[in-house]
RNA sequence: GCCGAUGUGGUGAAACUGGCAAACACGCACGACUCAAAAUCGUGUGCCGCAAGGUUUGUGGGUUCGACUCCCACCAUCGGCACCA
């Protein structure tokens, strides 16, 4: 016989599922189940496919393999989410046009996917940066403006010095960028935004109906931040006209119970009422010189924890507090966030840290109005009551934030906290002074980018149809102009603005409203839009006329099995749930959320337990593993390493054990005698038995996505019939079956020679024998006060009498039990007795 | 600080609903084959002990006849969020 090949194999059955793609391609026909088996398309990056693409991708394929083997219909596609700032530095730096390099990057992933044996849908392949895909790129930005959730805004926005182009805040990291991980600034601009706010509710409530890791779900609330709290109007008094009208400072707070305990208001440094009340302000040079300080600075700056806080009161004004009519002093201090609640705040230093520590250092009142439960739990004797002990609790030098039971809060003193919430917003409601409020800490998204390779924004900015409005002097295009062609341009080097505005043919153009000269829109789009509807287009890739018809949409859509990095779990996945959203609402689509059960592939990680890394050199590339070893054997061993959520390190040395196993399914061929019919059936019990407990676990662990143990599960199958002299041809072939989805190209290449004329992807994925599985003889497991001392085998469902007398008589129970008296049995059918001395 | 996850041999790990801890591999040791080596095959391999036996799932406690698994407290590592009022 000849040696296992993998190189020439491998080769070989992939030119033939080439030859013959309708094997893996979807069917579009309706009788059968579909499955929707979707992985996060890669960045064609110049560094090629990464062992960890591998990892989720081999785990995707055998999942697809088998449903499909399984009767599903099955889509299961592949694209490549191209646009991006890395395509464009590569230019910057080789001379090379972006969209040569990402074609040639494109290849090469081809290629590598195609040499790993992947079972993709290839008449499906998408290129987000191809004019017929993001022309529909480009009709979600205008879906999203017609219906109001994409407006522009002038605002204060994350700024790259080094990528030279704004940013989300999804794509700030600790103040620092994303991608280049230089400092971010904040800059005022004036920038396209997607309204996610909108939705936040929603993405938060709705993941409660989603099969996703509860890590992931959680970092979406955390990151959404939804806190339940009050407004309270506290009105502005001036203290030289006494009264400013009707003048409201509006505050956030989620602790409406220490409302008698605010010493302070603080306010942020961009807060409104410090230009509209500017005239009332007496230090008014002084403030101002604080807010110049404090604009400079960025938000890494101005968020640093062990920085000591700084503030300025605001002279000339008091605010009211409307509970105690108490008239405090307003700061304004750049811990207070002026986009976050109403960019002011009451303070409250007895029970909240940041006020304390602002308190103490200016030196302002604190004033304690909770009881904290554990102090209240604290045994007090009679004298210390008698003294007004829980009065005396006014701790000056501590700050407690938790929840407690009120005082020196006037009627709502001795309410618990959580009830004296309620009562006092009913009140604030009842007075017009605020009252109950839900905020949220996620912002709108803004998608604008200051880069050349990315998807143009569809508007043009016309002057004729202009207004002092700014909204309506935006005329989007018209869907029948799309798409909006990327120019090409001689420089692509960011510089603060568009390189798309050196191309003069590009930015003038006539206004398709009113016919007159007109500017268009030179920003192109963030690619993470690219990226939120892909899904969408696999189900009509092809589709001319709208991003995916309504009935491919309602076959295919919602993806059933999403895997990808977690390194996506506030970007993309939120962006994707947003856009599925926003058509769920206006009626294009029936269901609200993309990806009904989402896994994530863990890390990695090198040899030496760190990150992978060119700088570190210590990157393994799946080309040199697939040449030494072949295909199969990798995917394999990156199932083989452990769970696949979990992040493992790479080692090279245990890569042989797959190899090892593959070739002895191999040699066990030859253990099929030469009259193979004679043999076939069910000649050999015990096999039959072990072979249809191997199809019964491994079936069970492809569907709960446990590759490591389905493997070695096999692996026990190998050991077992190698220990065969004859090898019945129906179990080696049933072995072949359900090994396929791990390693196709060798169950393949065995499979046809064993004289099948047909891809064995095409056989049904076996059923295991109920009654093949049940064993006649089981092992009880004698204990001793629940130590294990002797094993009995027995035919299985023995009754207690009959086991108990059995191991009675056995002399290592003997030893224990001898003149002692047995206080209880515990016996459990078919597996254990336990003797309690 | 808050939230989430993880912690088991020399290594990757397994034990799914509380019932034989360490399956399956890697590595290592010894043996067979060989002039020799590689490959392959066989045996052994948590720790202590010559053995009988004892002992072991981050630490400490608890529940239970019985705990890697459930509960409480703590420690360590990783990930997310963080002056969010």
């Amino acid at each position: 016989m000849e040696k296992y090949n993998p190189q020439e194999i491998e080769k070989k059955w992939q030119k033939y599922w080439a030859d013959y793609p309708e094997l893996f391609e979807a069917d579009e026909k309706p009788e059968k189940a579909k499955f929707y088996c979707l992985d996060m398309f890669p960045y064609p990056s110049g560094d090629g496919l990464h062992v960890g693409h591998v990892e989720g991708y081999t785990a995707s394929d055998i999942y697809s393999r088998y449903q499909r083997m399984n009767g599903k219909n099955i889509l299961h596609p592949i694209g490549w989410d191209a646009f991006g700032l890395p395509a464009e530095n590569f230019a910057i730096k080789s001379g090379v046009q972006p969209a040569e390099s990402t074609q040639k990057n494109i290849k090469t992933f081809t290629e590598q996917i195609k040499s790993l044996g992947l079972s993709y849908d290839w008449s499906r392949e998408i290129d987000t940066s191809s004019p017929e895909y993001y022309k529909w790129t480009q009709w979600f930005f205008l879906f999203l403006h017609e219906n109001g959730l994409a407006y522009r805004k002038y605002a204060k926005v994350n700024w790259c010095e080094s990528c030279k182009t704004v940013l989300a805040n999804e794509q700030v990291e600790d103040g620092v960028c994303e991608r280049c991980k230089n400092e971010v600034i904040q800059k005022d601009m004036e920038q396209w935004f997607f309204k996610i706010t909108d939705f936040a509710e929603d993405l938060i409530k709705d993941l409660d109906k989603l099969d996703w890791p509860e890590s992931t779900k959680t970092a979406q609330k955390n990151w959404i931040g939804k806190s339940e709290g009050a407004v309270i109007k506290f009105k502005v008094q001036s203290e030289k006209l006494k009264v400013v009208g009707d003048y409201f400072l509006e505050t956030f707070t989620t602790r409406l119970d220490t409302i008698y305990g605010c010493t302070y208001c603080v306010v942020a440094p961009e807060h409104k009422v410090l230009e509209e009340t500017r005239n009332e302000i007496e230090n008014i040079e002084e403030i101002d010189k604080y807010i110049n300080q404090a604009k400079k600075k960025t938000d890494l700056q101005r968020t640093d924890l062990q920085k000591e806080k700084t503030g300025v009161e605001i002279k000339g004004m008091k605010a009211v507090n409307p509970f105690t009519k108490e008239e405090v002093p307003i700061f304004v201090a750049d811990y207070v966030l002026s986009t976050y609640g109403t960019g002011a705040v009451m303070a409250v230093p007895a029970h909240d840290e940041r006020d304390f520590e602002f308190a103490k250092k200016y030196n302002l009142p604190i004033k304690n109005v909770i009881l904290p439960k554990k102090l209240l739990e604290i045994p007090r004797n009679m004298e210390d009551i008698a003294a007004g002990a829980k009065t005396e609790l006014r701790v000056e030098s501590e700050c407690f934030t938790c929840d407690g039971e009120l005082i020196n809060s006037g009627k709502y003193s001795n309410l618990a906290s959580e009830k004296a919430r309620e009562e006092m917003a009913k009140w604030l409601e009842k007075n017009n002074l605020g009252g109950k409020k839900i905020t949220y800490k996620l912002r709108d998204w803004l998608i604008s980018r200051q880069r050349y390779w990315g998807a143009p924004i569809p508007v043009i900015y016309c002057k004729n149809c202009s207004t002092l409005e700014l909204s309506s002097r935006v005329v989007p295009i018209p869907e029948n102009d799309l798409p909006v062609l990327l120019p090409e341009v001689k420089d692509y080097r960011p510089k603060g603005t568009s390189p798309l505005e050196t191309n003069p043919s590009f930015v003038n153009v006539k206004c398709p409203k009113c016919g007159g000269s007109a500017k268009r829109e030179t920003d192109t789009m963030d690619t993470f839009v690219c990226s939120s509807w892909y899904f969408f287009r696999f189900a009509d890739p092809g589709n001319k006329k709208e991003f995916a018809a309504k009935e491919k949409i309602k076959k295919w859509l919602p993806v059933d099995l999403y895997i990808g990095g977690k390194e996506h779990t506030v970007l993309h996945l939120l962006y994707s749930r947003f856009f599925t959203k926003a058509l769920h609402k206006f009626g294009y689509i029936d269901f609200d959320e993309p990806f009904t059960k989402l896994r994530h592939q863990g890390i990695v990680l090198a040899e030496d337990g760190r990150k992978m890394s060119k700088s570190l050199g210590n990157v393994i590339n799946p080309d040199e593993i697939v040449e030494k070893y072949g295909a199969d054997v990798l995917r394999l061993y990156e199932m083989f390493m452990g769970p696949l959520e979990d992040s493992k390190a790479w080692n090279t040395k245990s890569i042989i054990g797959l190899k090892r196993f593959l070739e002895r399914v191999w040699r066990l061929k030859s253990q099929i005698p030469a009259d193979a019919k004679a043999l076939a059936g069910k000649q050999n019990p015990k096999l039959n038995s072990f072979l249809h407990k191997t199809i019964k676990k491994v079936t069970e662990d492809i569907e709960n996505l446990r590759f490591n143990t389905a493997i070695s599960a096999m692996m026990m199958l190998v050991n077992e019939m190698e220990k065969e002299n004859n090898i019945p041809i129906t179990n080696y072939q049933l072995l072949i079956t359900i090994l396929a989805p791990f390693a196709p190209h060798i169950a393949e290449e065995i499979w046809s020679s064993l004289g099948h004329k047909n891809s064995v992807f095409l056989e049904k994925w076996p059923e295991h024998d109920i009654e093949l599985i049940k064993d006649e003889e089981i092992t009880i497991i004698v204990q001793i006060n629940g130590k294990m001392r002797d094993q009995l085998k027995l035919a299985a469902g023995a009754g207690e009498e009959d086991v108990k007398k059995m191991a009675l008589e056995s002399g290592k129970v003997k030893k224990y039990v001898e003149g002692k008296n047995i206080r209880k049995i515990i016996f459990v059918k078919d597996r254990l007795i336990n003797f309690v001395i």
